[in-house]
DNA sequence: CTACAAGCTCAACTTAACTTGAGGTCAAGC
DNA sequence: GCTTGACCTCAAGTTAAGTTGAGCTTGTAG
């Protein structure tokens, strides 16, 4: 019926998959929102599924928590997204996607014959070239994949 | 004529792009080798270049070192690896690739369709599903919970 | 021969994304 | 009304993949 229960941070780990801490991580970082009972307890609405749900979707590609906190600023405060709202979300991220499925596909493509043939030595491969790119950033854990 | 100069880490991070810090980091995890000269600084052989190369696209398709440094034990030790041998990593390596490119296209095709469908919210979609293979030992509890 | 760029080692710091632990509160069953 | 399990906060630990810095040695160009 109508009125949909709310969860509690129990509830959304154990349907979601992700561990209790990892949601209050994700609150921490602004990625979920909840609200508290007069207990001083989380409780959340449904959308959090949803939004947990691409969260760890969105990671498994090789997007940030930053970069995913940073799309979701795209969506609206107030209110529970709508479909229109996710739709321009994974529209943008589509185009990421099929970015990096190309790249695959040329690494993929590339790797059988560019291991062995010895191009790889230096800048004449493609390989190397596109790897080139990004080999000139700041310190820290680099991040891996996704750029874009 | 056929001895191939040797080079010093300075070179070899001219050549291959990643930092002496990072060949330094390469080497103590066991990725590359390098040998001495009288006052005890490195030497490489012109394969560590193909190395390097590989490490950094190994690691661009979000390939561990750990990962990496596991493949590169089927590589001789003694001689300098032959395109054959080299041939044998790389099939290996592509089979992880289509892989990839077959989860990633998943994902890009289920991405618009599903974020907006609402069946990500539990147990009907896909991508959960895949996803729940990858997490089914971490820390929450997880599963049963089948209501609607 | 001497300056100084390039090397060397080892320890400590960095970032991301969490987990673990300590110490204390809330809620529901018996 | 008490016990037990789920919660809460905050600090500290963890892993990956490096980077940065200090203090010291090598090697090469002038």
């Amino acid at each position: 019926m109508a009125t949909v229960k709310e969860l509690t941070v129990g509830q959304v780990a154990a349907r979601s998959g992700v561990a209790v801490s990892a949601l209050h991580f994700y609150e921490a970082r602004g990625l979920i929102r909840s609200h508290r009972t007069s207990g001083n307890q989380r409780r959340y609405g449904r959308d959090v599924l949803r939004r947990v749900a691409i969260i760890r979707v969105a990671q498994e590609v090789g997007i940030s928590l930053a970069d995913i906190a940073a799309a979701f600023q795209s969506l609206p405060e107030g209110r529970t997204p709508t479909r229109e709202d996710w739709n321009l979300l994974s529209t943008a991220w589509r185009d990421g996607l099929d970015h990096k499925i190309s790249q695959l596909k040329k690494l993929r493509d590339g790797l059988t014959d560019c291991i062995g043939c010895g191009c790889m030595s230096i800048d004449k491969c493609p390989l190397r070239n596109k790897e080139d790119r990004l080999s000139s950033q700041g310190a820290g854990a680099r991040r891996l994949l996704v750029e874009r």
